[in-house]
DNA sequence: CGGTTCTTGCTGCAGCGCAACATAAAAATT
DNA sequence: AATTTTTATGTTGCGCTGCAGCAAGAACCG
């Protein structure tokens, strides 16, 4: 069963977050990269909810954590590397960063559905939006490359509190 | 016929541009809003291509034909002013804007071509998508409101040109 | 060990975007 | 016409976004 595009409110979220580190190092390992301290720490500070967050924010969390404070220009490093290694993703419309938590295979084209109410931002399968985007697009003879979709909605979790 | 999504470059883009300007003051004569001499000015600013601007372009632009200099939040009033009535968009991938040349009606889903060559954006008709990305969003429990779509890639006359 | 590559630190800066308040201009009301 | 109300613009100021350019340190490789 493939995991929910939004976790409830109680879900595990430990687990959560421990498997998408897990993946992280497997993937960097893979690649031969290096998933280092730094980054790592980023990768962490998103994966602590399904929400984004942005770069002055990141520097925040983890200032709070550690005692000095993190150059913004390291933190968008750490996110550049990040981002090419597809642990993490921009949200172009609120020029924030979520962690990835991989409900896509390789470099499929995802949805980004934004909920209005909680913030959380999940990751929408899309197969059937892809075909009908390149049918629409080749016909106005546009070659696609890299299509950005984000949706802002409500979530069914807050719905359904509604 | 349809006004092409890539106007090819040797269009008449007066013809264009005026267009333009024309529905945007009937639209406002319409609404009751009133275009004002600013917001009329940072619509033809835009309208001098079919490429997005950022709004310290626009000002620089808008200085070159005035004395003064506008002030930022004075281009971002207009820009908001203009946006609310359909007249302009925001590329968000960008943080740039663009005049609408509405090859869309009303408030049907827009998918933003950008060409990387040219840096033109083109606005395709999106109702198969919108049908696909209702479906897909849907089936995550999740209620749509406004989608974004942006696409980079390559534009008809820009491929010719290979 | 020495050289190469990768990563991080540091300084600085330009663009983005808007809040808060003051003023001016237009529209509505009496 | 004068007053009130609404709308638009000006002014000041500031925080966030994002990165260039260079220097220093750490990891890797022959």
């Amino acid at each position: 069963m493939p995991r929910a595009v939004f976790p409830a409110p109680d879900h595990d979220h430990d687990r959560c977050a421990s498997t998408a580190i897990a993946y992280a190092e497997a993937q960097c390992t893979a690649r031969a990269q290096r998933l280092t301290p730094i980054r790592r720490q980023v990768l962490e500070a998103l994966l602590e909810s399904h929400n984004p967050l942005g770069a002055y924010e990141i520097i925040e969390r983890l200032a709070e954590k550690n005692d000095g404070r993190l150059a913004p220009i390291t933190v968008y490093r750490a996110l550049d590397f990040l981002r090419q290694n597809g642990l993490v993703h921009r949200i172009e419309s609120r020029n924030a960063f979520v962690a990835c938590v991989h409900n896509h295979a390789g470099d499929d084209l995802v949805v980004f559905l934004i909920c209005e109410r909680c913030g959380a931002v999940g990751e929408g399968p899309g197969a059937a939006v892809a075909q009908a985007l390149k049918a629409s697009s080749r016909a106005a003879g546009f070659s696609p490359k890299s299509p950005l979709i984000e949706i802002v909605g409500v979530c069914s979790h807050c719905r359904a509190r509604l």
